[in-house]
This record gives structure tokens, C-alpha cells and sequence, in this order.
DNA sequence: GCTCTTTCATAACGGTCGCTAGTAAATCCG
DNA sequence: CGGATTTACTAGCGACCGTTATGAAAGAGC
């Protein structure tokens, strides 16, 4: 996973994860089968548990505090000092071949996921009355998703975590109050 | 630059090139050297004579009407119906080999070179009274690149135009007014 | 103790990568 | 018109890609 989230998918060769790994290639076959769906187990991996983003937002008080969290959260997982730099989600796929496209909509598909835990949350709060009836949830979702997967580009190019946080903060002045 | 832009760098080989542009590859060597070379050209023509967007943002009546056409501008490149969806900037060099270190370096460069564009703006703006003094010229600037670079992530993903205007329009809400 | 299954590595497969030597046609210049 | 230069091709280079057949070593069950 950390080799993925380094080096992107298909500029990932078996012999950097061997290396990697510890183990030669037939190992990483038997185990996985193939390239593609090591890196689908990874990308499993980094996404986590869906529920658990779920949770967290239900648990938050508001939408606006499940949101601020999420980014913060994100900002500080860039700049970890054990991992890469940036987001897997948003820089292992993000071009490709054609023999990768199905790798590309299973990232796509894991940010569609956690849109719409955004989007949820954040219409709760507008049933509810804590945010007004014209915000417009799929655009707020949308800046959240935007600002998180931008952030990683600032991470990658030398960003540290206080940019970041700032930059986390700087964003949430976007909601209404 | 158009099969760059499409499937990033080290996942276009020359074979990808030559189909496009109608030669064979000894014409590219002879032209371009190699395609590290031939990349950074397209990144030049891609990101255009930095010169312009000084320019733009020197004639725009204020540091918040120049960044808010920029991240605009960029919400209608990514979703053109003759280009391939996103941004080169961002997508093309995100990830990648140790071989191609440069070639994302090169990519990060152009980036800090338009945020500079921008903090500079800003300052301008803050100097002349125009923004509050406590105004963070950085963390602004950081917050546009981001929001840029991370609505190709969006367009690549399949929001369509209307949609990365309104998180155009929403991200600029962060600004002092 | 002796099979039997599992675990892992060596070695090699066809294919594609980026790149280039060598050559034939086209174009320019005197 | 004729020699020099440019332009573009065919063919093929070594290296590495993702993947797998084969076989040795190690632990499990009788």
C-alpha cells in the first residue's frame, strides 16, 4: 500500500513491491493473484471500512463539524512522517492506460462513496434546520471533496502540515453559519 | 500534449504518441530528443507563458475578481468538449517512477510559480488597504491552488460543467469580503 | 519415518518499453 | 540539373514489464 500510495499504480513495477515486500513474485501472485487486485486490496485498505466514515459523520454534531474533521483529518494524513506524501485515492490513479481504466473507476467509485456520505450528512442538517434550506448539499460536498484530494497536490509539492491545517480551516469559511 | 493530458506521463508510451501524431518514433527523437523533453513542451504549451497570467491577474480590478476567474477559467478547461477532462497540471505527473522525479519536479514548479502569481496579488490587494491587514496571503493562495487542482479530480471523475462552476463559485465564499 | 500438502524461490516466458542505427525518398541550393 | 541536406521510414537494440512453469525446502498427518 505505501509503495501504491508513493508511486502511483501502473508506475509501480512487482520487482519495486518485491523489494518492498520482502517476498519474490510468485509469492505476491499466490497470495493476490494479480497486480490489479493487490492494488484493489490496497486501495481497500487506505479507503478503510466506509462504515467507519459513516459513523464518524453521524456521530459529529453537525455537518459542518463532520466536514471541518474530515479535511483536518485529511490535511494531517498527508503530511504524516511514517507515510507519502499526498492522498493514494487522489494521485495513485489518477491517469493512466487504458488497461488501467478499471482501477481508475474503483478510485472514482471509493470518492463517489465518500461524497455521498457528505452529501447525507449534510442534508440532515438541512431537514433538521441547522443549515438553511437553500444550501445546496451536492456543491458543498463537492468543495470538500475538491479542497481534500487539492490538498494532497499541495502536500506532494512540499506543503507542511500548519499550510495545510490552515488551508483546512480557510476552506470551512465557505459554509453558511 | 492532448495524450499527456489524457493518460499522464509515464503511462503514455511512444507508441501512444506516434499513433496520435501521425509520425513514427524516429521523427520524435529527432524532433523533440526524447519524451521527457517532448513532455515538457507540452507542459509549457499547457500551462502557457506565465507572463499572461500576470497579466490577467495585474488587470483584474481586484486580487479576489483575479482569482476568482482563474479557478472559473480552470472549471471550463477541465470540462471542454475537444480536451481530455482535468487538468495536465495535476494529473499527468502525480505519481510516478524514481526515473521521472524530474518531470514531477517540473510539474510542482509550474505550480509554485502561479501560486506566487497569486500571493503577490493578494499582498497587493492587503497593501493597498483593499483586504484587512490580518489578511494571509499564503493560506489564501493555497486555498485557490487547491481547489483547482482538486476539481480536475471532479471533472476526471465526471462532474460536468455546471457543477465545477458552482464549486468555483462557492470556494471564492472563503474570501474576506 | 514417510508421504502429502503447502511455501517460496529460481528461471524463464512473450510482450512492450524507450530509443537508435541504417536507408530510401524528398527537398533545398548553386 | 546535380550534389548536399533534411525528413521520415523500416528494422531492431537491450532492458524491463507482468506473469508463470518448475522444483526445492519445510511443516502436517498417519
Amino acid at each position: 500500500m505505501l509503495v501504491f500510495w508513493e508511486s502511483g499504480y501502473e508506475t509501480t513495477s512487482i520487482s519495486d513491491l518485491t523489494a518492498a515486500m520482502g517476498v519474490t513474485a510468485p509469492s505476491i501472485y499466490a497470495a493476490f493473484g494479480d497486480k490489479k487486485r493487490l492494488f484493489l486490496e490496497a486501495l481497500r485498505r487506505y479507503a478503510g471500512d466506509p462504515g467507519d466514515l459513516e459513523a464518524a459523520f453521524s456521530r459529529a454534531p453537525t455537518a459542518r463539524d463532520a466536514v471541518a474533521g474530515m479535511i483536518e483529518n485529511a490535511a494531517r494524513l498527508y503530511t504524516g512522517d511514517t507515510t507519502p506524501r499526498g492522498c493514494l485515492l487522489a494521485s495513485a490513479a489518477a491517469t493512466g492506460s487504458k488497461d488501467a481504466a478499471d482501477v481508475r473507476h474503483a478510485a472514482a467509485q471509493a470518492r463517489r462513496a465518500i461524497r455521498s456520505v457528505i452529501v447525507s450528512r449534510i442534508q440532515r442538517d438541512v431537514d433538521v434546520g441547522l443549515l438553511p434550506p437553500e444550501t445546496a448539499p451536492g456543491v458543498l460536498a463537492d468543495l470538500a471533496l475538491a479542497v481534500t484530494q487539492g490538498m494532497s497536490v499541495l502536500a506532494r509539492d512540499g506543503a507542511d502540515r500548519d499550510a495545510l491545517l490552515a488551508v483546512a480551516r480557510a476552506s470551512m469559511a465557505s459554509w453558511p453559519e
